[in-house]
RNA sequence: GUGGUCGUAGCUCAGCUGGUAGAGCAUCAGUUUGUGGUACUGAGGGUCGCGGGUUCGAGCCCCGUCGGUCACCCCA
């Protein structure tokens, strides 16, 4: 073992692994900017009041915030998720309505590591603020919807609920509250101390004795306002007009205190349900007015990176991205003419690489065949001499015979070029 | 944070009731005095996660610790 490693919960993102990272956030932002959302980036550190706003029940805040005071005796935080910072982002600029914006990058939470689920972890997601329409609900539903799509995934479920208006919610809460301590004798020690802090969650319980009582609990549905109703009721209909089917779940309340009315959560149909949840959100007007802004309405999701690569790999689908060259470049003659020859290549637009450190003919065509790349332009002191180089197609079917030919050094872009074209076709033959 | 489980070469793993380490793949070199991907030969590479203990002797047993993983918790 090393000296040192990354830290737990921490990890190096290695190519190719990294292409297919970037490629998720490129398939990403071309879903949203194609709908009229801009990048947002905020800072990886804010205030810790920022992120205290999300709510004092969730242990995302009480437990797992990687908070210090800095050298300018600041309490500060890495960033456990991104909304507030848009919150916060929002009564700092005061942009226009509806503000639409993406995110991607980086988050931090002090957790237990575990497949799946790491102390600095991405995700992506969108927000919209300033608008209230069922119909803006819809579309953020079904950009994250047609995210999966793009990347191949046919195995996710939409889960919707809707916790209603605050009053609303207020009162399902205190009629759970009820509702579990008459029952309290048959919930699980640890489902009675999550009653104490905030009984909505006791319904996300997995432990199996508690599922009886969770099933006999109130709905959320009989403490619906009239306008909360209707809202829901649209963006249910707005679902099905876009033909994305949903499962209406009343248990669903997610993690964070914030959310109102409509909550979603993306799952995973392949993966266990530790990790099944691959995304979610919801409404939560309200959390821009507790960081000093004006009464401002919400709503967006995030999608964990992780996981929703673990559930491509399950389907089969979403390779990491080739990132092979297309040249590569073999000087058995000291190196010099390697340096000269992939310089203009690369001036010329091909992806060329080389070897270094003047090794064997036959190790600098080994290392040509890995890198993947379609041709190799060979100098040796002959071609040196006679001023050609040799261009060799390197993709051929095992066991037949590479054609390799010369061509003076004066016309190799050209003859690459030809090379080329004739290689990727055959290839795609 | 609680509990289970695992931790041996770069990777995947084997190692019988304790007797001072092996395979496959990968890497490098040669068979081929200029040419890769299939074949053959050989080489390099391990303080068996770390620290204690038991023992004449520990990769194998015990304790602790660190890390991965699984469940709970939480959530993405």
């Amino acid at each position: 073992m090393p000296e040192f490693q990354t830290s737990p919960g921490m990890r190096d993102i290695l190519p190719p692994d990294s292409a297919r990272w970037r490629r998720f956030q490129a398939v990403f932002a071309s879903v949203v900017e194609a709908a009229g959302y801009g990048e947002i980036m905020p800072p990886l550190m804010e205030d810790l009041g920022v992120f205290m706003r999300i709510g004092d029940a969730t242990d995302v805040v009480t437990k797992e915030m990687y908070d210090f005071v800095d050298k300018g005796e600041r309490r500060v935080a890495l960033r456990p998720e991104q909304t507030a910072s848009v919150c916060r982002a929002f009564t700092q600029h005061r942009p226009l309505t509806p503000w639409k914006v993406y995110y991607s990058g980086p988050n931090f939470r002090y957790e237990k590591p575990q497949r799946g689920r790491y102390r600095q972890f991405d995700q992506v997601g969108i927000e919209v603020l300033g608008a209230d329409d069922p119909y803006l609900d819809v579309e953020v539903i079904a950009l994250g919807w047609e995210f999966y799509r793009r990347l191949g995934l046919r195995r996710v479920d939409l889960l919707l609920n809707s916790l209603g208006e605050p009053e609303d919610r207020a009162a399902y809460v205190e009629a759970l509250q009820t509702y579990f301590d008459d029952n309290s004798g048959a919930l699980t020690a640890q489902s009675r101390v999550t009653l104490a802090k905030n009984p909505l969650r006791v319904l996300d319980s997995k432990r199996s004795p508690d599922a009886a009582v969770i099933a006999a609990a109130p709905r959320i549905g009989a403490f619906y306002s009239p306008q909360a109703a209707a809202h829901f009721e649209q963006v249910q209909n707005g679902l099905t007009d876009l033909s994305i089917p949903f499962t209406i779940d009343t248990t669903l309340v997610r993690g964070l205190d914030y959310y109102r009315r409509t909550t979603f959560e993306f799952q995973g149909g392949t993966l266990e349900s530790a990790q099944n949840a691959l995304g979610g959100g919801g409404r939560y007007d309200g959390l821009v007015e507790s960081l000093g802004g004006p009464p401002t309405h919400g709503i967006g999701f995030a999608l964990g990176l992780d996981r929703t690569l673990l559930a491509c790999d399950d389907e089969g689908v979403f390779a990491a991205p080739d990132t092979s060259v297309d040249i590569f470049v073999v000087d058995t003659t000291g190196g010099r003419e390697a340096l000269r020859i992939t310089a203009e290549l690369r001036d010329c637009g091909f992806a060329t690489d080389r070897a270094f450190e003047n090794r064997s003919m036959k190790a600098q065509m080994k290392a040509a065949d890995r890198s993947g790349a379609l041709l190799a332009v060979i100098i040796g002191s002959n071609e040196v001499e006679a001023g050609t180089v040799v261009v060799r197609p390197l993709r051929q079917p095992i066991g037949e015979a590479a054609r390799q030919y010369d061509i003076p050094r004066d016309t190799l872009v050209s003859e690459v070029t030809q090379a080329l074209v004739k290689a990727v076709r055959e290839a795609s033959a």
